[in-house]
Order: structure tokens, then C-alpha cells, then sequence
DNA sequence: CGAGTTCGTATGGTCGATGAACAAATGCTA
DNA sequence: TAGCATTTGTTCATCGACCATACGAACTCG
């Protein structure tokens, strides 16, 4: 079934917008030649052509040297051309901004941290700072940008213009603010919003495309990606993995319940069982074998194994991906999880892996949701982009 | 987005069955002339003439008398016809067979409910047994089948004519079967398998398209229901609501876990907990009002309530509907439920309903996989359907 | 009974994909 | 080095699906 079953009527026109896409999505793996796209796709190399050669005479695509080697005329590759658009992701984060530039291909062209304390901003400021901030990045990039996204550390009621930021436990001025508002229009298009977590997740498409992926901070977030996709939930507030209950009359919880989680295994508890002030100082006493450290790792390891476990027998899938705080913690912590996991679920295999991006996950993650959107709606490449 | 972002290319053709299966699915909800249905979904009345009349000619849709009261000609609406094809969903069960004729508006031409101790059983006889009894009940409607699905008691992994049976606790005879091969062809189509709650939860698709089912039984199970598609998994095991773990060091269970909801809501526990010996008797004593029945009740309830809302923590639903062994229990049931959740999950409001089908709810469930199968493929009723 | 309105159908036009044919570019072979 | 096979990219005629328009049909209202 390769239509979905919208209610939208289709005409020809989005029939090419889809063939469109998927070219380009297949173009975003690997530089490939007509020839070879007809072949992976299905289309015929006549419609390749019809449909990228507008793309190549706009400066989106770009045609490699002949490959060489094999027999029969050699095909060209096309790729993005590296002065083609970009996108930019931005991660609003509770002492900085991290923001980077990629083109479609997801390739990073530029990166930015700036450290900032948002604790006391208000929302305006917050947003109207990160707008400036990336319009002068872009200004410096000197490619045409085709649409922005911002993540935020909170949940995110929507993805679009009205996007409505929730409770902000470590931002409280931020709660209730509308992103896309603040920002700003980039591309003459409002930004996509979205929850640090879940939009970090997208960053791990590359090693997977049906996972659970933990974010684990002062909270612990998290997103659940299907076929590609991010599963949205009704409003928005799905993949909340810091609030699964692993024990119904545990540790109270800000969110109001009992036994989540994240009162156990973020990095909060974490450091304080284990008696250590930051987290570089707990990767230290890791390393170095401290029992104390060891024990709590093992404590925190199974708290997030025993919620994983309820997660996967909800959504099942193969692959569990820890993020953010845990990265440096990864490789042990990684193999404590999975331990838990496959001792309370031993009827399916599971792969638990550490993220290789460790902060900038976010902003990386929502530059390929911003790309899947400008991919998705291919015609906005050919209508003269132009720089904000 | 109308289109998905599958591999496969889009042709015309597959252009036309979108826009017919969108017909098809507004004619399911309700009767409607070519005009409204133009109106409806976007189409011309050229359009959604040229795509109905064939369907008109075959016999599959039939034509009413013109619509009276309104100013203009009157349309005439289309429906689907009182002697068109239908499709049969069956529901193995421990102690019987379940299974119902429905038209392809999800209309019931037929229902059979068959007493039989499948226990003991091989899977080959179960299957044929159940398969014969189909054909039977087919020949007897007198109406062209399109289809088939099989609802199973137990996990399945994949959902086609491989779909294999995993661990089957109640029927330990069934584990490792493929019922679609045992079940044999129907409609020249392997039958739809899927595990019961999976395919219970698609019964309910009339009060909410985003949605928790819960169906317990000995155990509970469940499916996700977002945007009126049941959320697979990968290999299928999607919905297992009855291991969500409620106490990390509670009660051990027969996924090899401790602390699984189901082990403190299901029905055995339930009837443990309450000193009753069967559903009914719990019933009879709920309703008198009896103090024991009652805090068992109470504590079914809000174990269950915590499990949901783990899950709804995930998957950020807004319904959650109660069926199987819940529905008789279930005004009562539900209330305690809804009152843990918002007491645990404040931030987003829920609703609890009953289940309004009970029983054969695997077995309507599945004939609507079954209607949603066919008309995503709607060539299939053009092409002389025969019956088995 | 005529005007106004809406429904269903017929027709020409547009757009996208296909399939076949053709020119271009390379490797292989004599 | 020339000729052949093979593969690539492009061109062109055709088909299929939808749309816009026009027109007859059927009904209500004044």
C-alpha cells in the first residue's frame, strides 16, 4: 500500500510531488545516476529525468564526473550541490544555544554553541536571541535557507506555527510560549517546533529506523520512531519515557505521579546516589571502578531497563538508542539496560545502543525533521529560495 | 501530505485506487450521492463518477431513490449493495470460535458463536476446523467473499501468509502455527491473521480513531490505535499492555518478568482478590454492593490505571477503551481507572470508555482489518468475486 | 408554469508516467 | 585501431487520471 489512506483527494500533481520526494529521499543516502535511481525506485529513467533535471538546472542538484569502470556508458551522479540550500536545526537548551547548518543530504555544514543562562529570560527574549543568532548564521553560511526547526527542553503541544510549550520544569518562564511565534518566520515559512527528545531521535536514522530513543538530562525524554517516523501522539506529548512508572507507590514526581522513572534514573538522582557532583566527575569515578559509583550506575541501569521493558511491550521495536546525559556514560550503561531489559522480556531480541552525538543531537535531529518536511514538499526548492 | 513516504513509486493506477479507496471508506461511514461525496473529499462529481459507476455496474454498490426535502435535483445515494461482497472475521478462541459476516460497510450479515475445546488441540485441527466452519457459514450467506482475517489468543509475529504464532499460554498446542496456511485461502487470498486484542481494538474505530484498547482475559492485552491504524511494532508484539510493570519487585509472570499489570488486573487475579469464582459471580457481587468484590475492584482498577498511564506517558492518547472480560464490570471499572490516570498523569486529559461489544469484538475487529485491507485495494471487488 | 438551483453526465484539455527509439560514451575483442 | 556490445541519458508519441466546462435532468419555490 504505498498511498496513505488520508482524507485528502490526490491529484497528479502531488502523484509527482511523492516521486519527487522519494527521489530526493534516496538521493539523501547516496549519490546515485539516473539510471541507477530508476532502477531502486521503480520510475523509468525518462520520468528520473523529467522530474531532477529542474532541481539540477536550479542549483539544487548537482552532476558529478562520469563514473568509471564498468561497462556501457558510464552513469553521472547527482548529488546536493554543495552551494544548494540548507537547513538550519536549533536546540534551545537551558544554558546555551546549539544550532547547526545541513544540507539536505544531512550533511553538517556549519555548527554553533553559544553559551547562554535562559533560567531567568523571558520567553520573548529567549526566542527573539535564538532568531538573531541564526538569521547572522545564516547570513555567514552564504546558502540559500530553506526552513528552520527549534527544539526546546519541554513538551510541545503541535509541530506547527501554533506550537504551544507545555510545563518547562527547568525553563518555568518558557511554559505556555509559542516558538514559531517568537522566531519568526525563516524562508517565509514558520519554523517547526518541537521537543528536544523527540525531535533528537531523528538524529539516530542513520544507524536505525525503528527505535526508542532515550534523552536523559535533568528529565528524561525520549521518542519513539516507526518506519522513519516519528510516533507524534494526539498532542504531541508522546515518547514522556521519564514518566513511565516502574514503581506505583515510588518516589513522588513533578509531573504528579509516583514512581516515575526519571526519579531514579536521570541525572539527578544518578549523581546523587553515586555521591558525585557532576557528570564529569561520575564518568571519572566510573572509569576508575568506584564501587560506590558502580553500584549506583548498576541502581540507574535497571530503573531504565525496567521502563524500557513496559515501552517495548507497548510499542515493539528492535532497538533502544540512549542519548544525551548518557552518552559518556554509554558503553557500560548501555549493556546494564539491555541486561534488564532482556532478563523482564526475554521473548524478543533487543539492541541498545549510545547515540554518537551526544549534545548537538537535538539540533542535528531537528535539522533532518526540517529536511524530511522540505523533502516531502520538493516545490519549494524551485521557487527561488532565497536567504532571510 | 497525502501521499506516504513508502519506497515504492506512484503511478496513475495506484492514483485511482487512493481516490477510490477514499470513496469507499466515506461511503462506509455513510451513504452519500456522487455530489456530497464530491464535495467531501475534494474530488469533482466527474471524477467520483467515473470511479463509482464501474463499482455500480458490478453489483458492489447499488443506488438509492432520489433524496427528497432539499431545493435542486435531489442525488441519489450510493450505499453498498444489500447483496454485495462481504468479508468474514473469525476469532479463535480457548473454548470456541467467534466469527461474523460484515459487509464491507461493516454492516453484520451474519454471526456464528461455536462451543469448542480447543485446549487440547493440534494447531492443523483447530485451524481446519475453524476454516470448514467458515466455509460453511460462507456458503450459507449466499454472498461473494473478499476476504478473511483469523484473530488468534496469543502473540503473532508479521501479519501475512507467514504470520507465525508465537508463545500461546492458554493453547500451548498453537505456539509455532501459521494459521494462514493451516486456515487455507479464501477469496484466492491467504486469510489476515493478527492477534485478538490487536484486531479487538479496530471494533471501536466508530467511538475514536486515536486510542488505548485494553482486552483482558487470563491476561491482558491491548492495541494502539493512531489515526485509525493499529500500531504494528516490528515483528507484530505491539500492545502488550499486560506486561507494562506497575512494581519493579512484584509478582512474578509467565513473560519471565515481575510486577506486569496483568498479574494484579487480570481476570484471575481479579477473582482471587474479590474470593469470587467466575466473572459472573464477581458481577453479581459488585453490583450488591458487597465490600470485599468492591476493594478488589478498587485495586484492579488503579493497578490498571497506573499501567495506562505508563503507556499513555508513551503514546499520548486521549481514549482509553476497556473491553474483553472488563465490559460487564465495566461503568464501574472505568471511573476507578480514569480517576488514577488523572491523578497520576494530570497534564493531559483522558477518557475511559466500555467497550460496547464485549465478546466478538476480536472477531468484528477483524473483519474491519479485513474491509480496510480491501478497500485499500479496491480492484479486488472489480474482478468477478467468487465465493470459497 | 417559469425561474432558480442542484445533480449527474459528456467532452475537451492538462499533466504525469510509460515505453520505444535513438544518440552518446565506454569496455571488450579482434 | 576499428567494430561490437552494453549501458546511459534524452526525445517523442501514447495512455491514463483528473479537472473545468457545458449541458440536460429533476426538483422547489413563487
Amino acid at each position: 500500500m504505498a498511498l496513505s489512506s488520508a482524507t485528502a483527494p490526490v491529484r497528479s500533481a502531488e502523484l509527482r510531488r511523492h516521486n519527487l520526494g522519494l527521489l530526493l529521499g534516496q538521493l539523501r543516502r547516496a549519490p546515485s545516476s539516473r539510471a541507477v535511481l530508476a532502477a531502486t525506485t521503480g520510475l523509468t529513467r525518462a520520468t528520473v529525468a523529467s522530474l531532477l533535471d529542474p532541481l539540477v538546472a536550479a542549483g539544487v542538484l548537482a552532476q558529478g564526473p562520469p563514473s568509471r569502470g564498468g561497462i556501457g556508458r558510464p552513469g553521472r551522479p547527482l548529488w546536493f550541490a554543495p552551494t544548494g540550500p540548507v537547513v538550519v536545526g536549533v536546540s534551545v537548551e537551558v544554558d546555551g544555544l546549539v544550532a547547526c547548518v545541513a544540507g539536505l543530504d544531512g550533511g553538517v555544514v556549519h555548527r554553533m554553541q553559544r553559551h547562554r543562562d535562559h533560567a531567568g529570560m523571558e520567553a520573548a527574549e529567549v526566542f527573539g536571541r535564538a532568531a538573531r543568532d541564526v538569521r547572522a548564521l545564516c547570513a555567514r553560511v552564504g546558502r540559500p535557507v530553506v526552513g528552520a526547526g527549534v527544539a526546546v527542553p519541554a513538551p510541545v503541544r503541535g509541530t506547527g506555527p501554533d506550537a504551544e510549550l507545555l510545563r518547562a520544569p527547568n525553563l518555568p518562564l518558557l511554559a505556555g510560549a509559542r516558538p514559531a511565534e517568537l522566531f519568526g518566520r525563516v524562508a517565509d515559512r514558520p519554523v517547526l517546533v518541537g521537543n528536544e527528545a523527540t525531535l533528537g531521535a531523528l538524529a539516530h536514522l542513520g544507524v536505525a529506523s525503528d527505535f526508542v530513543y532515550v534523552s536523559a538530562g535533568i528529565g528524561i525524554g525520549g521518542g519513539i520512531v516507526a518506519g522513519g517516523r516519528v510516533l507524534p501522539g494526539a498532542a504531541g506529548l508522546a515518547g514522556e519515557i521519564g514518566h513511565v512508572v516502574i514503581e506505583r507507590d515510588g518516589r513522588s514526581c513533578g509531573c504528579g505521579g509516583t514512581g516515575c522513572v526519571e526519579q531514579y534514573a536521570a541525572l539527578p538522582a544518578l549523581l546523587a546516589d553515586a555521591g558525585a557532583g557532576t557528570a564529569a566527575e561520575l564518568r571519572v569515578a566510573v572509569r576508575a571502578g568506584e564501587p560506590a559509583a558502580l553500584a549506583a550506575l548498576g541502581r540507574a541501569g535497571a530503573a531504565l531497563g525496567t521502563a524500557l521493558t513496559s515501552v517495548l511491550h507497548v510499542v515493539d521495536l528492535p532497538v533502544v538508542v540512549l542519548g544525551g546525559s548518557y552518552t559518556p556514560l554509554g558503553d557500560r550503561l548501555a549493556g546494564l539496560v539491555r541486561d534488564e531489559i532482556t532478563r523482564r522480556r526475554p521473548s524478543a531480541a533487543v539492541e541498545v545502543l549510545v547515540s554518537g552525538h551526544g549534545r548537538p543531537a537535538a539540533a542535528l535531529g531537528t535539522a533532518r525533521a526540517v529536511t524530511d518536511r522540505v523533502l516531502a514538499e520538493p516545490d519549494l526548492l524551485l521557487t527561488a529560495p532565497h536567504t532571510p
